[in-house]
DNA sequence: GTTCTGAAGGCTGTATACAGAATACTTGAT
DNA sequence: ATCAAGTATTCTGTATACAGCCTTCAGAAC
Protein backbone atom coordinates (compact mmCIF):
# COMPACT_ATOMS: atom_id res chain seq x y z
CA UNK A 1 0.00 0.00 0.00
CA UNK A 2 2.72 2.18 0.52
CA UNK A 3 4.99 1.82 -2.48
CA UNK A 4 2.98 3.30 -5.20
CA UNK A 5 4.61 6.60 -5.39
CA UNK A 6 5.76 6.85 -9.23
CA UNK A 7 1.86 6.84 -10.91
CA UNK A 8 2.05 5.02 -14.39
CA UNK A 9 1.76 6.00 -18.02
CA UNK A 10 0.79 10.14 -16.85
CA UNK A 11 0.78 12.29 -20.50
CA UNK A 12 -0.44 14.93 -18.11
CA UNK A 13 3.24 15.96 -16.69
CA UNK A 14 4.57 16.12 -19.93
CA UNK A 15 2.02 19.01 -21.41
CA UNK A 16 1.77 20.54 -17.84
CA UNK A 17 5.09 22.47 -17.81
CA UNK A 18 3.91 25.92 -18.58
CA UNK A 19 0.14 25.91 -17.39
CA UNK A 20 -0.36 25.60 -14.04
CA UNK A 21 -1.32 22.01 -12.61
CA UNK A 22 -4.44 23.47 -11.76
CA UNK A 23 -5.63 24.65 -15.09
CA UNK A 24 -3.94 21.40 -16.40
CA UNK A 25 -6.11 19.33 -14.59
CA UNK A 26 -8.98 21.27 -15.37
CA UNK A 27 -8.93 20.84 -18.85
CA UNK A 28 -7.98 17.19 -18.80
CA UNK A 29 -10.76 16.09 -16.52
CA UNK A 30 -13.16 18.58 -18.69
CA UNK A 31 -12.47 16.78 -21.75
CA UNK A 32 -12.48 13.45 -20.04
CA UNK A 33 -15.90 14.43 -19.04
CA UNK A 34 -17.28 15.98 -22.93
CA UNK A 35 -15.61 12.99 -24.61
CA UNK A 36 -17.71 10.33 -22.45
CA UNK A 37 -14.28 8.95 -21.07
CA UNK A 38 -16.54 9.75 -17.66
CA UNK A 39 -19.49 9.01 -18.48
CA UNK A 40 -22.70 10.86 -16.48
CA UNK A 41 -23.33 9.79 -13.13
CA UNK A 42 -20.18 8.02 -12.52
CA UNK A 43 -18.06 8.80 -9.94
CA UNK A 44 -15.15 10.53 -9.31
CA UNK A 45 -12.67 8.32 -7.05
CA UNK A 46 -10.07 10.79 -6.10
CA UNK A 47 -7.00 8.67 -5.15
CA UNK A 48 -7.59 6.66 -8.99
CA UNK A 49 -7.94 9.69 -10.65
CA UNK A 50 -5.18 11.31 -9.45
CA UNK A 51 -3.15 8.24 -10.16
CA UNK A 52 -4.07 8.26 -13.36
CA UNK A 53 -3.32 12.31 -14.07
CA UNK A 54 0.17 11.74 -12.14
CA UNK A 55 -1.11 14.10 -9.32
CA UNK A 56 -2.27 14.34 -5.50
CA UNK A 57 -5.82 14.56 -4.26
CA UNK A 58 -5.18 18.21 -3.30
CA UNK A 59 -4.73 19.64 -6.54
CA UNK A 60 -7.32 17.47 -8.19
CA UNK A 61 -9.78 18.44 -5.68
CA UNK A 62 -9.56 21.63 -5.63
CA UNK A 63 -10.14 21.10 -9.57
CA UNK A 64 -13.04 19.38 -9.15
CA UNK A 65 -14.40 21.93 -6.62
CA UNK A 66 -13.68 24.54 -9.68
CA UNK A 67 -15.98 22.41 -11.82
CA UNK A 68 -18.25 21.83 -9.72
CA UNK A 69 -19.16 25.32 -9.56
CA UNK A 70 -18.89 25.45 -13.42
CA UNK A 71 -22.12 22.65 -13.34
CA UNK A 72 -20.08 19.82 -14.78
CA UNK A 73 -20.12 17.74 -12.07
CA UNK A 74 -22.32 17.39 -8.46
CA UNK A 75 -20.91 17.49 -5.18
CA UNK A 76 -22.58 15.06 -2.87
CA UNK A 77 -21.48 14.90 0.62
CA UNK A 78 -19.17 12.54 1.95
CA UNK A 79 -19.98 10.72 -1.03
CA UNK A 80 -17.49 12.88 -3.38
CA UNK A 81 -18.54 13.86 -6.85
CA UNK A 82 -20.24 13.05 -9.54
CA UNK A 83 -20.51 13.51 -13.01
CA UNK A 84 -23.75 15.96 -13.64
CA UNK A 85 -26.26 14.22 -15.70
CA UNK A 86 -28.86 16.26 -17.93
CA UNK A 87 -32.22 14.69 -19.07
CA UNK A 88 -33.99 16.25 -21.60
CA UNK A 89 -35.93 19.03 -20.06
CA UNK A 90 -32.55 20.44 -18.75
CA UNK A 91 -31.38 20.15 -22.42
CA UNK A 92 -34.12 22.49 -23.46
CA UNK A 93 -33.82 24.84 -20.89
CA UNK A 94 -30.22 25.66 -21.66
CA UNK A 95 -30.51 25.18 -25.06
CA UNK A 96 -33.70 27.90 -24.84
CA UNK A 97 -31.20 30.22 -22.49
CA UNK A 98 -28.41 29.90 -25.19
CA UNK A 99 -30.32 30.52 -27.83
CA UNK A 100 -31.68 34.23 -26.04
CA UNK A 101 -27.87 34.83 -24.55
CA UNK A 102 -27.09 34.53 -28.74
CA UNK A 103 -30.06 36.86 -30.04
CA UNK A 104 -29.39 39.39 -27.71
CA UNK A 105 -25.29 38.74 -28.62
CA UNK A 106 -26.25 38.79 -32.07
CA UNK A 107 -27.99 42.42 -31.85
CA UNK A 108 -25.56 43.79 -30.14
CA UNK A 109 -23.26 42.76 -32.67
CA UNK A 110 -24.80 44.29 -35.80
CA UNK A 111 -24.16 47.53 -33.25
CA UNK A 112 -20.45 47.38 -32.28
CA UNK A 113 -18.50 44.82 -34.31
CA UNK A 114 -15.89 45.74 -36.25
CA UNK A 115 -15.45 45.09 -39.90
CA UNK A 116 -12.60 42.94 -39.45
CA UNK A 117 -14.42 40.65 -36.69
CA UNK A 118 -17.17 39.96 -39.10
CA UNK A 119 -14.44 39.02 -41.58
CA UNK A 120 -12.83 37.10 -38.93
CA UNK A 121 -16.04 34.95 -38.96
CA UNK A 122 -16.70 34.96 -42.22
CA UNK A 123 -13.40 32.91 -42.39
CA UNK A 124 -14.29 30.47 -39.48
CA UNK A 125 -17.51 29.60 -41.53
CA UNK A 126 -15.81 29.03 -44.83
CA UNK A 127 -13.20 26.65 -42.89
CA UNK A 128 -16.38 24.91 -41.64
CA UNK A 129 -18.26 25.15 -45.18
CA UNK A 130 -14.95 22.82 -46.00
CA UNK A 131 -14.99 20.14 -43.34
CA UNK A 132 -19.00 19.76 -44.46
CA UNK A 133 -18.01 18.68 -47.69
CA UNK A 134 -14.71 16.46 -46.72
CA UNK A 135 -17.66 14.90 -44.31
CA UNK A 136 -15.28 15.92 -41.02
CA UNK A 137 -18.09 16.05 -38.82
CA UNK A 138 -15.66 16.57 -35.85
CA UNK A 139 -13.73 19.37 -36.97
CA UNK A 140 -16.96 20.70 -38.23
CA UNK A 141 -18.41 20.63 -34.63
CA UNK A 142 -15.57 22.63 -33.10
CA UNK A 143 -15.66 25.18 -35.68
CA UNK A 144 -19.51 25.25 -35.31
CA UNK A 145 -19.10 26.36 -31.81
CA UNK A 146 -16.00 28.37 -32.52
CA UNK A 147 -18.64 30.66 -34.79
CA UNK A 148 -21.28 30.82 -32.17
CA UNK A 149 -18.49 31.80 -29.28
CA UNK A 150 -17.37 34.56 -32.29
CA UNK A 151 -20.54 35.99 -32.83
CA UNK A 152 -20.90 36.23 -28.62
CA UNK A 153 -17.43 37.56 -28.41
CA UNK A 154 -18.51 40.20 -31.36
CA UNK A 155 -20.86 41.66 -29.14
CA UNK A 156 -18.22 42.84 -26.59
CA UNK A 157 -19.62 42.25 -23.54
CA UNK A 158 -17.54 39.81 -21.22
CA UNK A 159 -20.22 38.72 -18.59
CA UNK A 160 -22.37 38.14 -22.23
CA UNK A 161 -19.34 35.63 -23.61
CA UNK A 162 -18.75 34.28 -19.94
CA UNK A 163 -22.16 32.56 -19.31
CA UNK A 164 -22.52 31.67 -22.82
CA UNK A 165 -19.44 29.43 -22.43
CA UNK A 166 -20.94 27.96 -19.36
CA UNK A 167 -23.90 26.91 -21.47
CA UNK A 168 -21.93 25.62 -23.91
CA UNK A 169 -19.58 23.78 -22.48
CA UNK A 170 -22.12 21.52 -21.03
CA UNK A 171 -23.94 20.89 -23.87
CA UNK A 172 -20.88 20.31 -25.65
CA UNK A 173 -21.12 16.50 -24.79
CA UNK A 174 -24.81 16.55 -25.75
CA UNK A 175 -24.13 18.01 -29.28
CA UNK A 176 -20.75 15.68 -29.41
CA UNK A 177 -23.21 12.64 -29.43
CA UNK A 178 -25.78 13.81 -31.72
CA UNK A 179 -25.13 12.46 -35.04
CA UNK A 180 -27.96 14.26 -37.81
CA UNK A 181 -28.33 12.86 -41.05
CA UNK A 182 -27.18 14.13 -44.27
CA UNK A 183 -30.30 16.41 -45.06
CA UNK A 184 -30.60 18.16 -41.45
CA UNK A 185 -26.94 18.40 -41.65
CA UNK A 186 -27.25 20.05 -44.68
CA UNK A 187 -29.70 22.43 -43.76
CA UNK A 188 -28.11 24.00 -40.61
CA UNK A 189 -24.94 24.67 -42.66
CA UNK A 190 -27.34 26.78 -45.16
CA UNK A 191 -28.76 28.20 -42.28
CA UNK A 192 -25.08 29.22 -40.83
CA UNK A 193 -24.89 30.82 -44.42
CA UNK A 194 -27.77 32.89 -43.59
CA UNK A 195 -26.76 34.08 -40.18
CA UNK A 196 -23.57 35.24 -41.51
CA UNK A 197 -25.01 36.76 -44.55
CA UNK A 198 -27.28 38.48 -41.99
CA UNK A 199 -24.25 39.62 -39.91
CA UNK A 200 -22.42 41.14 -43.07
CA UNK A 201 -25.41 42.96 -43.57
CA UNK A 202 -25.72 43.86 -39.81
CA UNK A 203 -29.35 43.09 -39.71
CA UNK A 204 -30.04 42.74 -36.37
CA UNK A 205 -33.63 41.52 -36.73
CA UNK A 206 -33.14 39.10 -39.28
CA UNK A 207 -29.97 37.55 -37.53
CA UNK A 208 -31.31 37.20 -34.06
CA UNK A 209 -34.69 35.94 -35.93
CA UNK A 210 -31.90 33.07 -37.64
CA UNK A 211 -30.30 32.30 -34.60
CA UNK A 212 -33.39 31.39 -32.89
CA UNK A 213 -34.83 29.15 -35.67
CA UNK A 214 -31.35 27.02 -35.32
CA UNK A 215 -30.93 27.00 -31.98
CA UNK A 216 -34.73 25.58 -31.88
CA UNK A 217 -33.35 22.79 -34.86
CA UNK A 218 -30.74 22.02 -32.52
CA UNK A 219 -33.17 20.87 -29.91
CA UNK A 220 -35.01 19.32 -32.49
CA UNK A 221 -31.94 17.15 -33.12
CA UNK A 222 -31.00 16.81 -29.89
CA UNK A 223 -34.25 15.58 -28.32
CA UNK A 224 -34.54 12.75 -31.49
CA UNK A 225 -30.99 11.60 -30.50
CA UNK A 226 -32.65 11.92 -26.71
CA UNK A 227 -35.89 9.89 -27.85
CA UNK A 228 -38.40 12.46 -26.57
CA UNK B 1 -37.25 0.24 9.12
CA UNK B 2 -33.90 2.44 10.60
CA UNK B 3 -35.23 4.37 13.47
CA UNK B 4 -32.06 3.74 15.13
CA UNK B 5 -30.25 5.52 12.48
CA UNK B 6 -31.74 8.88 12.76
CA UNK B 7 -29.55 10.95 15.61
CA UNK B 8 -32.41 11.22 18.59
CA UNK B 9 -31.47 14.56 19.60
CA UNK B 10 -31.89 18.40 17.96
CA UNK B 11 -31.40 17.76 14.41
CA UNK B 12 -31.59 21.10 13.58
CA UNK B 13 -29.01 22.54 15.27
CA UNK B 14 -26.69 18.69 14.00
CA UNK B 15 -28.17 19.39 10.96
CA UNK B 16 -27.18 23.40 10.84
CA UNK B 17 -23.49 22.44 12.37
CA UNK B 18 -23.36 19.43 9.73
CA UNK B 19 -23.81 21.79 6.66
CA UNK B 20 -20.74 20.52 4.84
CA UNK B 21 -17.79 22.79 5.77
CA UNK B 22 -17.06 23.73 2.44
CA UNK B 23 -20.88 25.36 2.35
CA UNK B 24 -20.18 26.89 5.23
CA UNK B 25 -16.91 28.11 4.58
CA UNK B 26 -18.18 29.24 1.26
CA UNK B 27 -21.49 31.10 2.47
CA UNK B 28 -18.78 33.00 5.10
CA UNK B 29 -16.64 34.08 2.40
CA UNK B 30 -19.31 35.20 -0.02
CA UNK B 31 -20.67 37.31 2.69
CA UNK B 32 -17.33 38.75 3.94
CA UNK B 33 -16.79 39.93 -0.24
CA UNK B 34 -20.31 41.31 -0.53
CA UNK B 35 -20.34 42.79 2.63
CA UNK B 36 -16.88 44.85 2.03
CA UNK B 37 -15.10 43.17 4.97
CA UNK B 38 -12.48 41.80 1.97
CA UNK B 39 -12.80 44.47 -0.66
CA UNK B 40 -11.95 44.65 -4.24
CA UNK B 41 -8.72 43.76 -5.14
CA UNK B 42 -7.81 42.52 -1.87
CA UNK B 43 -5.47 39.34 -1.29
CA UNK B 44 -6.77 36.22 0.15
CA UNK B 45 -4.62 34.94 2.97
CA UNK B 46 -5.24 31.92 3.36
CA UNK B 47 -3.37 31.18 6.35
CA UNK B 48 -4.67 34.51 7.91
CA UNK B 49 -8.17 33.74 6.42
CA UNK B 50 -8.33 29.76 7.74
CA UNK B 51 -7.05 31.03 11.19
CA UNK B 52 -10.00 33.89 11.40
CA UNK B 53 -12.27 31.15 10.06
CA UNK B 54 -10.91 28.13 12.48
CA UNK B 55 -10.20 25.91 9.64
CA UNK B 56 -7.24 24.68 7.69
CA UNK B 57 -5.75 25.82 4.36
CA UNK B 58 -7.10 22.73 2.76
CA UNK B 59 -10.70 23.40 2.72
CA UNK B 60 -10.50 27.22 2.60
CA UNK B 61 -8.42 26.46 -0.60
CA UNK B 62 -11.27 24.34 -2.04
CA UNK B 63 -13.62 27.05 -1.23
CA UNK B 64 -12.04 29.46 -3.06
CA UNK B 65 -11.74 27.48 -6.02
CA UNK B 66 -15.00 27.30 -5.70
CA UNK B 67 -15.54 31.46 -5.57
CA UNK B 68 -13.08 31.71 -8.52
CA UNK B 69 -15.03 29.77 -10.96
CA UNK B 70 -18.10 31.80 -9.42
CA UNK B 71 -16.62 34.85 -10.78
CA UNK B 72 -16.18 36.55 -7.13
CA UNK B 73 -12.31 35.85 -6.80
CA UNK B 74 -9.15 36.21 -9.48
CA UNK B 75 -6.95 33.34 -9.42
CA UNK B 76 -3.30 35.21 -9.95
CA UNK B 77 -1.07 31.87 -10.35
CA UNK B 78 1.63 31.92 -7.24
CA UNK B 79 0.17 34.94 -5.80
CA UNK B 80 -2.96 33.61 -4.31
CA UNK B 81 -7.11 34.45 -5.20
CA UNK B 82 -7.92 38.39 -5.38
CA UNK B 83 -11.47 39.68 -4.92
CA UNK B 84 -12.15 40.75 -8.21
CA UNK B 85 -13.46 44.01 -9.04
CA UNK B 86 -15.84 45.22 -11.42
CA UNK B 87 -15.37 48.30 -13.64
CA UNK B 88 -18.22 51.00 -14.95
CA UNK B 89 -18.24 48.64 -18.45
CA UNK B 90 -18.30 45.16 -16.48
CA UNK B 91 -21.26 46.45 -14.34
CA UNK B 92 -22.83 47.80 -17.17
CA UNK B 93 -22.53 44.61 -18.86
CA UNK B 94 -23.08 42.25 -16.41
CA UNK B 95 -27.24 44.25 -16.08
CA UNK B 96 -27.52 44.32 -19.66
CA UNK B 97 -27.18 40.54 -19.49
CA UNK B 98 -29.75 40.68 -16.34
CA UNK B 99 -31.85 42.40 -18.09
CA UNK B 100 -31.76 40.04 -20.97
CA UNK B 101 -32.41 37.13 -18.83
CA UNK B 102 -35.35 38.06 -17.07
CA UNK B 103 -36.70 39.89 -20.02
CA UNK B 104 -36.97 36.21 -21.26
CA UNK B 105 -38.13 35.07 -17.73
CA UNK B 106 -41.19 37.34 -17.70
CA UNK B 107 -42.22 35.91 -21.06
CA UNK B 108 -41.50 32.44 -19.73
CA UNK B 109 -43.34 33.25 -16.40
CA UNK B 110 -46.40 34.82 -18.27
CA UNK B 111 -46.89 31.54 -19.77
CA UNK B 112 -45.91 28.58 -17.13
CA UNK B 113 -46.27 30.26 -14.11
CA UNK B 114 -49.15 29.04 -11.43
CA UNK B 115 -51.58 31.49 -9.93
CA UNK B 116 -49.75 29.85 -6.49
CA UNK B 117 -47.15 31.17 -7.82
CA UNK B 118 -48.16 34.79 -8.78
CA UNK B 119 -49.64 35.11 -5.65
CA UNK B 120 -46.18 34.26 -3.73
CA UNK B 121 -44.64 37.31 -5.48
CA UNK B 122 -47.28 40.00 -4.50
CA UNK B 123 -47.04 38.67 -1.12
CA UNK B 124 -43.51 39.46 -1.02
CA UNK B 125 -43.93 42.45 -3.46
CA UNK B 126 -46.33 43.37 -0.14
CA UNK B 127 -43.69 42.95 2.27
CA UNK B 128 -41.24 45.31 0.36
CA UNK B 129 -43.89 47.67 0.53
CA UNK B 130 -43.94 46.98 4.04
CA UNK B 131 -40.14 47.93 3.95
CA UNK B 132 -40.52 51.02 2.00
CA UNK B 133 -42.63 52.65 3.79
CA UNK B 134 -40.52 52.35 6.97
CA UNK B 135 -37.74 53.14 5.05
CA UNK B 136 -36.28 49.80 5.93
CA UNK B 137 -33.18 49.90 3.46
CA UNK B 138 -31.79 46.78 3.68
CA UNK B 139 -34.78 44.39 3.87
CA UNK B 140 -35.98 46.24 0.92
CA UNK B 141 -32.77 45.42 -1.01
CA UNK B 142 -33.24 41.78 0.21
CA UNK B 143 -36.68 41.61 -0.83
CA UNK B 144 -36.05 43.33 -3.74
CA UNK B 145 -33.24 40.73 -4.99
CA UNK B 146 -35.71 38.46 -3.44
CA UNK B 147 -38.72 39.34 -6.35
CA UNK B 148 -36.68 39.20 -9.25
CA UNK B 149 -35.19 35.61 -7.84
CA UNK B 150 -38.87 34.49 -7.59
CA UNK B 151 -39.82 35.85 -10.85
CA UNK B 152 -36.92 33.90 -12.80
CA UNK B 153 -37.67 30.87 -10.67
CA UNK B 154 -41.11 31.11 -11.63
CA UNK B 155 -40.03 30.91 -15.53
CA UNK B 156 -38.94 26.60 -14.05
CA UNK B 157 -35.91 26.69 -16.47
CA UNK B 158 -33.17 25.72 -14.11
CA UNK B 159 -30.17 26.90 -16.19
CA UNK B 160 -31.95 30.47 -16.36
CA UNK B 161 -32.20 30.67 -12.61
CA UNK B 162 -28.62 29.29 -12.09
CA UNK B 163 -27.20 31.85 -14.78
CA UNK B 164 -29.21 34.61 -12.91
CA UNK B 165 -28.39 33.98 -9.72
CA UNK B 166 -24.59 34.16 -10.77
CA UNK B 167 -24.73 37.40 -12.22
CA UNK B 168 -27.24 38.60 -9.39
CA UNK B 169 -24.43 37.38 -6.97
CA UNK B 170 -21.96 39.46 -8.43
CA UNK B 171 -23.56 42.53 -8.30
CA UNK B 172 -24.80 42.35 -4.40
CA UNK B 173 -21.84 44.05 -3.79
CA UNK B 174 -22.20 46.72 -6.47
CA UNK B 175 -25.83 47.28 -5.16
CA UNK B 176 -25.40 47.24 -1.65
CA UNK B 177 -23.49 50.61 -2.35
CA UNK B 178 -26.31 51.88 -4.15
CA UNK B 179 -28.26 54.10 -2.54
CA UNK B 180 -30.82 56.71 -4.43
CA UNK B 181 -32.47 59.40 -3.52
CA UNK B 182 -36.00 59.09 -2.17
CA UNK B 183 -37.81 59.99 -5.46
CA UNK B 184 -35.69 57.76 -7.56
CA UNK B 185 -36.45 55.00 -4.79
CA UNK B 186 -40.47 56.15 -5.00
CA UNK B 187 -39.76 55.67 -8.79
CA UNK B 188 -38.11 51.77 -8.25
CA UNK B 189 -41.38 50.98 -6.26
CA UNK B 190 -43.67 52.31 -8.41
CA UNK B 191 -42.06 50.42 -11.17
CA UNK B 192 -42.44 47.24 -9.53
CA UNK B 193 -45.95 47.62 -9.01
CA UNK B 194 -46.60 47.41 -12.51
CA UNK B 195 -44.19 44.68 -12.70
CA UNK B 196 -46.29 42.56 -10.73
CA UNK B 197 -49.59 43.86 -11.97
CA UNK B 198 -48.26 42.78 -15.92
CA UNK B 199 -47.60 39.14 -14.31
CA UNK B 200 -50.70 38.80 -12.55
CA UNK B 201 -52.33 40.29 -16.02
CA UNK B 202 -49.89 37.30 -17.96
CA UNK B 203 -49.07 40.54 -20.26
CA UNK B 204 -46.06 39.12 -21.17
CA UNK B 205 -44.96 41.81 -22.76
CA UNK B 206 -45.62 44.98 -21.07
CA UNK B 207 -44.28 42.59 -18.46
CA UNK B 208 -40.82 42.27 -20.43
CA UNK B 209 -41.03 46.08 -21.46
CA UNK B 210 -40.94 47.05 -17.45
CA UNK B 211 -38.35 44.69 -17.00
CA UNK B 212 -36.10 45.99 -19.38
CA UNK B 213 -37.08 49.72 -18.27
CA UNK B 214 -36.39 49.07 -14.75
CA UNK B 215 -33.06 47.22 -14.92
CA UNK B 216 -31.91 50.22 -17.73
CA UNK B 217 -32.60 52.78 -14.37
CA UNK B 218 -31.22 50.54 -12.20
CA UNK B 219 -27.99 50.69 -14.37
CA UNK B 220 -28.40 54.63 -14.68
CA UNK B 221 -28.35 54.71 -10.86
CA UNK B 222 -25.13 52.71 -10.46
CA UNK B 223 -23.13 54.79 -12.67
CA UNK B 224 -24.23 58.02 -11.07
CA UNK B 225 -22.88 56.27 -7.51
CA UNK B 226 -19.82 55.11 -10.14
CA UNK B 227 -19.29 58.47 -11.36
CA UNK B 228 -19.07 57.56 -14.79
C1' DG C 1 21.68 59.39 -3.25
C1' DT C 2 20.43 55.77 -6.25
C1' DT C 3 20.46 51.28 -7.92
C1' DC C 4 21.65 46.63 -8.04
C1' DT C 5 22.20 42.35 -5.57
C1' DG C 6 21.37 38.83 -2.36
C1' DA C 7 19.48 36.83 1.58
C1' DA C 8 15.49 36.20 4.68
C1' DG C 9 10.80 35.79 5.47
C1' DG C 10 6.23 34.83 4.09
C1' DC C 11 2.99 32.75 1.14
C1' DT C 12 1.37 29.62 -2.22
C1' DG C 13 1.34 24.98 -4.37
C1' DT C 14 1.60 20.14 -3.67
C1' DA C 15 2.09 15.96 -1.12
C1' DT C 16 1.25 13.06 2.66
C1' DA C 17 -1.04 11.53 6.95
C1' DC C 18 -4.87 10.66 9.74
C1' DA C 19 -9.82 10.35 11.20
C1' DG C 20 -14.55 9.47 10.20
C1' DA C 21 -18.15 8.07 7.12
C1' DA C 22 -19.90 5.03 3.54
C1' DT C 23 -19.79 0.84 1.15
C1' DA C 24 -18.80 -3.95 0.56
C1' DC C 25 -18.14 -8.31 2.46
C1' DT C 26 -18.51 -12.02 5.49
C1' DT C 27 -20.71 -14.67 8.74
C1' DG C 28 -24.38 -16.32 11.30
C1' DA C 29 -29.30 -17.09 11.98
C1' DT C 30 -33.91 -18.06 10.39
C1' DA D 1 -31.43 -19.80 0.39
C1' DT D 2 -32.22 -15.27 2.06
C1' DC D 3 -31.67 -11.73 5.11
C1' DA D 4 -29.46 -9.30 8.87
C1' DA D 5 -25.77 -7.80 11.54
C1' DG D 6 -21.23 -6.92 12.32
C1' DT D 7 -16.73 -6.35 10.56
C1' DA D 8 -13.33 -4.90 7.10
C1' DT D 9 -12.07 -2.02 3.59
C1' DT D 10 -12.26 1.79 0.75
C1' DC D 11 -12.91 6.57 0.14
C1' DT D 12 -13.77 11.20 1.46
C1' DG D 13 -12.82 15.23 4.47
C1' DT D 14 -9.49 17.76 7.01
C1' DA D 15 -5.04 18.79 8.93
C1' DT D 16 -0.24 19.12 8.69
C1' DA D 17 4.34 19.13 6.42
C1' DC D 18 7.46 20.55 3.05
C1' DA D 19 9.33 22.69 -1.16
C1' DG D 20 9.51 26.49 -4.37
C1' DC D 21 8.30 31.12 -5.66
C1' DC D 22 7.52 35.96 -4.70
C1' DT D 23 8.36 39.91 -2.02
C1' DT D 24 10.90 42.75 0.76
C1' DC D 25 14.56 44.71 3.07
C1' DA D 26 19.40 45.44 3.92
C1' DG D 27 23.87 46.28 2.24
C1' DA D 28 27.23 47.32 -1.13
C1' DA D 29 28.73 49.41 -5.39
C1' DC D 30 28.46 53.28 -8.48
Amino acid sequence: MANSQMPVGSDIEIRIERQSLHDAILSRLRDMIIEGHLPPGARLNEGHLGAQLGVSRTPLREAIKFLASEGLVELVPSRGALVKQFGAKEVRDMLQVISTLEQFAGRLACEVATAQGIAEIRALHDEMLACYRRGDRLDYYKLNQEIHTAIVALADNGALSEVHARLQTRLKRIRFIGHEGPEKWANAVAEHEEMILALEARDANRLAAILAEHLKRAWDRVRDGLGG
